[in-house]
DNA sequence: CTGAAAGCGCTAACAG
DNA sequence: CTGTTAGCGCTTTCAG
């Protein structure tokens, strides 16, 4: 051992220089007096080396805090395995990209995968750059959430194999994978259940129709409404809110509107919460009712407690993370659009009944 | 054109494949008919290469969908960046840490960086391993979130001159920057706003031992519990409650006992939201006192709203990643701890006053 | 069971 | 302004 002290010393750069550089498989060699292919197998777990060499080999790396450098040996590895996946989610400070990353990461970890994971913030310059980002870095498999009119631009890297997973929103222009909610249905339900509480004057508030599941659940609400017999002149129908001030300020015009609607459907967890500000502002969260898709944290706590049509991101996040991760092993079952289930929640808001109205 | 068509149908795998093979700069270089560094200028942006030259490399590396390879480049550069950060956060579904990633993202976005984030659950050998997992992949520099009982182990580490800054928590057996809350300031305040509404008898209930800010709030509790004069067998503590369920249950016995505390000091998120849901299945959210650290979303349209003492995960995220950043850059200033500071926000479930007791 | 040589995709250092 | 050569740290291939 005490050979091998003199060894590292010799081995450390220029007395007075403090900062002693990073270690490779060649200097673990020379200090454990093997061959630099020797390492290599006793680094990566593979067999035909002695127990003895392996002790040398892991003694002398341990001395020199060895770190094997994943994407030098990708270089060379004929899979070309990074172990590293790309993850884009709408923003990371929300709740359900938040869920959706935690059920990814649970997905991937124990098989030795990072995850890179950035905010698409739905912006289609941004989510191009992303996306390049990811493959400059040579991620193994990518988990998608998208804006853009088309994703055709990943058509090339298909191609070359990279697997590629779109998560709550469907692709354009690929055809790929997908894992989303069961938007129209979801948004259906939650109309049906003011519907059902007596309501025909219903006011459905959703984010940019730029965003497919936004259209989506447009669609369900006036599935709904339809099949209520309804007619469309009752049902208001506000878009583009992509924030919960907005939100707040279009409940407040309808609010203060002299026939506003019974009924609300807020269509994205920021609009429910903008809506529910408002009702409360406005002193109106007992007499009109509220639906809002996707939870909200605390809801139950609210008074009244927030009905919602509840999403399930970590199905969704693992489900995506399990198909990837087969695509990556080479499986080749075909590409399929997996549309996992809502739930309603009803905790009292989506209970409340229409005020009786003295005419019109 | 027509002979670039042609070119690129003959660098295409044998006819049958469908996988075309991902192109390098040497295809690019071909393909445009420079050399290989000619093709590294263009992509690099670097200057004296002929408006000419930059077009006809352009397109090429168009045709074939050329993406660098960060990582290949990387093993010659003699910066040796990758343009990659590690992110160490509690739980990436954790609106707290979720707010700290976003902040992270946001700083560091713009510079072409990556973030790998992976989630610690307070687990000391996962912290180790997701440490070593972003040492593999050479990220340029570490944001970390700790629990081990010592960073020691990161001590070669920073000798080679990797940047890290730790987050929330102050790292142990190794010198190196830190962007914390003010955790024992802030819990005083808390523990202060409640002594101020009249309160004698207040339990603090919190995270595990273990974790080093758990510790710190609690001092900062019994500080001022000790400035009130209040006798220290007044002051109910509570520790190792490490989710939701936990916390209720606990706060669930305390309200049981014949006697118990007129106010509550939850020391953490969780820990919070577990204390309102058992005030209100016992019915006691209007006459027992709450405040919590750090906020929770919802907060103001609880009944009766929660007082917190905020944190500000954005601040912290955004500052650690400044400090990386200028490390990085090759900054030499000293190593420093920065204490974020707390917003006591009055909601109401603060500012309830005792119930007089007849006796004792 | 072990090691030498070649080469992965790229950039540094030079030469034109 | 452009190209050639060497070599980053590792794995592959193949020879002991």
């Amino acid at each position: 051992v005490q050979d091998w002290e003199t060894i590292v010393t010799s081995m450390s750069n220029e007395p007075g220089v403090a900062r002693r550089s990073r270690p490779t498989m060649k200097d673990v060699a020379t200090l454990a007096g093997v061959g630099i292919k020797t390492v290599s197998r006793v680094i990566n777990g593979e067999p035909n080396v002695s127990d003895a060499t392996i002790d040398r080999v892991m003694r002398a790396a341990n001395i020199l805090d060895y770190q094997l450098d994943v994407y030098a040996g990708n270089l060379r590895r004929t899979d070309r395995r990074t172990q590293t996946i790309g993850l884009l989610v709408g923003n990371v400070a929300n709740p359900f990209s938040g869920a959706l990353h935690r059920a990814v990461e649970d997905a991937t970890h124990d098989l030795g995968y990072a995850v890179i994971s950035a905010s698409l913030h739905d912006d289609s310059e941004r989510e191009q750059r992303l996306v390049r980002e990811f493959l400059r870095r040579r991620v193994d498999g990518l988990v998608l959430t998208t804006i853009s009119r088309s994703q055709a631009y990943l058509l090339a890297e298909q191609e070359r194999g990279t697997p590629m997973v779109f998560v709550d929103r469907e692709p354009r222009g690929i055809d790929a994978d997908s894992v989303v909610s069961a938007n129209v249905a979801g948004a259906s339900s939650a109309t049906a259940h003011l519907v059902a509480h007596g309501h025909r004057s219903i006011a459905c508030l959703g984010d940019r129709n730029e965003i497919s599941t936004a259209r989506l659940r447009v669609r369900g609400f006036l599935d709904e409404i339809g099949r209520a017999g309804i007619p469309s002149s009752e049902a208001h129908i506000v878009a583009d809110l992509d924030d919960e001030a907005k939100s707040y300020a279009a409940v407040i015009t309808l609010l203060d509107h002299p026939h506003p609607p019974t009924a609300l459907f807020t269509a994205q967890n920021l609009v429910t919460i903008g809506a529910v500000r408002a009702l409360r502002d406005r002193g109106r969260e007992h007499d009109i009712a509220l639906v809002g898709f996707d939870d909200i944290a605390l809801a139950d706590l609210v008074v009244p407690g927030v009905t919602v049509v509840a999403q399930d991101p970590e199905q969704i996040g693992r489900r995506a993370a399990e198909r990837l991760l087969a695509r990556i092993d080479g499986a080749q079952f075909p590409v399929e659009s997996i549309h996992v289930p809502t739930t309603l929640i009803a905790r009292g808001s989506g209970e409340i009944r229409p005020a009786h109205r003295s005419g019109g």
